[in-house]
DNA sequence: AAAGTTATGTTATATTGTAACAATTATTTT
DNA sequence: AAAATAATTGTTACAATATAACATAACTTT
């Protein structure tokens, strides 16, 4: 995240971007889905789902764990979130128009999780696993440290 | 890992390793965390917490899931295991001597989980930090799919 | 409208991981 | 060797994360 960035429209255009895919897709993108989504997006920070479901009572008073798991899943196959594996945590997806994979740095003084493209590291990774034969379905690559607005 | 792989001679010298290296920083390798890293040796596969509880209880009868999570603790801090945290789970480092990152390559059939240097992967990412100024801590980078093989 | 599919409500439980304090064992100091 | 200190383990309880299973409701298609 640049340190000057307006997130309402960060927000508002994933959301405007999901909200299209689903009807392309013809899935749908239901008040709960979308409201898990406006909540992961409330920051930058990673969120865990136990969180969730105690931000969205409010709106759902119903909610249980399998709400939010279900939200998660379906927003996760249409790749509008990510995991964090290595936090058990969610973050929206920056990039839901072009397929990529994703770098995520993962700062632990402002809990603040970048995700970047990084082609060079993918390409690297993309021969590391041709000379391993190996036929990768899903790449998960987390970095923690400091991010750069914290390193003063 | 190598199709023939002498693996009794895998897990000693990953035990003798871990040994002289407790002994040269001047921590103790007792009985437990020495039958924990015996165990999560037992084969490639990622081993969970829960299942080490039930394999230990035969030789530690009093063990309990601190037991359990004391030693993986320690022996994540020494280095000698790495913890998958796209499966919760715990693998033996393959190399204790020299410092290193992981490359995890989990294959999705057999399960076997193989630890790649990836000089290369690890220079592009060093760059694409550095461009991010970005410091690290630690990194995980975990690749789910198929091996070798499993894809014949 | 009926049938089929998709989504949600609801209860219960499985899995993964920690906190806190007591008891024991190992190591160092006297 | 005895005492003091530090490290490890025992033990109980519980917190945090996630899923299963089945009932009900809401949409879609025919």
């Amino acid at each position: 995240m640049p340190e000057i960035h307006n997130h309402s429209t960060c927000v508002q255009t994933a959301l405007t971007q999901a909200a299209q895919l689903c009807t392309e897709r013809g899935v749908q993108l239901t008040t709960i889905r979308q409201q898990v989504l406006e909540l992961i997006w409330a920051d930058h920070h990673a969120v865990k789902a136990y969180d969730l479901l105690e931000r969205i009572k409010p709106l759902q008073a119903a909610a249980k764990p399998a709400t939010i798991y279900r939200a998660l899943d379906f927003l996760r196959e249409q790749g509008f979130i990510h995991r964090v594996e290595s936090l058990n945590a969610f973050i929206g997806c920056c990039d839901l128009k072009t397929a990529h994979e994703q770098l995520l740095l993962i700062c632990k003084k402002c809990e603040n999780v970048e995700e970047r493209h990084a082609d060079l590291v993918m390409q690297a990774l993309a021969q590391e696993l041709q000379k391993a034969k190996f036929i990768a379905h899903s790449k998960a690559i987390e970095i923690h440290g400091l991010c750069a607005d914290c390193t003063q």
